[in-house]
DNA sequence: ATGATTTGACCCGT
DNA sequence: ACGGGTCAAATCAT
């Protein structure tokens, strides 16, 4: 239905009108982020009146992932595009990211956010097995925002990232103290990495780099905002392997957003593409924008 | 000692 | 019955 994907569209410039408004009020965000956060705003406009005119095509061309995400791998190394599909599952969305640079697979598989790992799976007809990761602050703050991370088969650098829930921890409780204390996954086994469960390793600049919020929202009245402020900046080596069932990743608290039902979660699923030639990369990376108006999937 | 990850078992929906 | 998601005890790392 147009009308749900029009107000669907309106509210996503709300929410990133509303990023765009954090970012104003923060120092260290970047003129870029800002940019691409107008481009975002405009974008959803163009969509909505796209709709509303009739037209299947947004009349703006960047609102369909290539310049846009050259944009971000210009400004960050990798580049997010965000797509939303919806099943013809009600109440349901999904929308992906891809993301691609030169990053580490934890920098990559960083959102900003802090996840615990509490499963894995060998999933059918999958090579790789899939992790589970909930917030890290489910507990503190009930926040049900879950995620799940598998390498693609085909693509060793590529993973598909899959989030549902939305966060509902306290963005201030945690943001502040500095932008992260971020429990880190740290791969037992591989590397010189500095030591970084529970440690507080954001540096200004890197909070800079991922002062960025994607986010995404329902097919229903829910705003569903999924804000990827910051992530680790550490550094290691890829597993020589193909098992990367350790992502660690981050998290970092959000935009509150929205309720979280049962049959109503958001899902939002992100690609992490990265160079098969990284090996140690060093950070770098930045969560550049996900633009979650309407973007091509590119991994089908 | 504490907290995070691993991993097999369990639960639930299809 | 099967597959996916979660639980929780054991294990590992700091």
């Amino acid at each position: 239905m147009d009308h749900k994907r029009i107000v669907d569209e309106l509210t996503q410039g709300k929410e990133f009108a509303k990023q765009l408004m954090i970012h104003l009020d923060n120092p260290v965000s970047s003129n870029e982020v800002q940019e691409i956060l107008i481009h975002n705003i405009l974008n959803s406009y163009d969509k909505s009146l796209s709709l509303l005119t009739g037209h299947g095509l947004s009349p703006v061309s960047h609102s369909h992932g290539t310049n846009f995400g050259r944009d971000l791998e210009n400004l960050d190394h990798k580049d997010l595009i965000a797509k939303r599909n919806d099943n013809g599952i009600t109440g349901k969305w999904k929308s992906q990211v891809k993301v691609r640079g030169d990053m580490g697979f934890e920098e990559a598989l960083d959102d900003g956010y802090s996840w615990r790992k509490y499963g894995q799976k060998d999933i059918l007809g999958a090579k790789n097995p899939r992790g589970y990761y909930r917030c890290a602050y489910r507990q503190v703050e009930g926040c049900l925002a879950t995620k799940q991370v598998q390498k693609v088969d085909k693509e060793p650098n590529t993973f598909d990232i899959t989030y549902r829930g939305s966060h509902t921890c306290n963005p201030g409780s945690h943001q502040e103290s500095t932008s992260l204390s971020l429990p880190v996954s740290t791969p037992r086994q591989e590397t010189q990495q500095p030591p970084q469960q529970n440690q507080v390793v954001q540096s200004p600049e890197t909070l800079l780099k991922f002062q960025t919020t994607p986010m995404v929202m329902s097919e229903n009245l829910e705003t569903r905002s999924f804000h990827f402020p910051s992530t680790s900046n550490k550094l290691f080596n890829l597993p020589p392997v193909d098992d990367v069932h350790d992502d660690p990743t981050v998290c970092r608290s959000i935009s509150n957003a929205m309720t979280v039902e049962s049959e109503l979660h958001g899902v939002v699923s992100a690609a992490a593409i990265f160079p098969t030639s990284s090996q140690n990369v060093d950070v770098g990376f930045r969560f550049g924008e996900l633009d979650f108006g309407n973007n091509f999937n590119i991994f089908d």
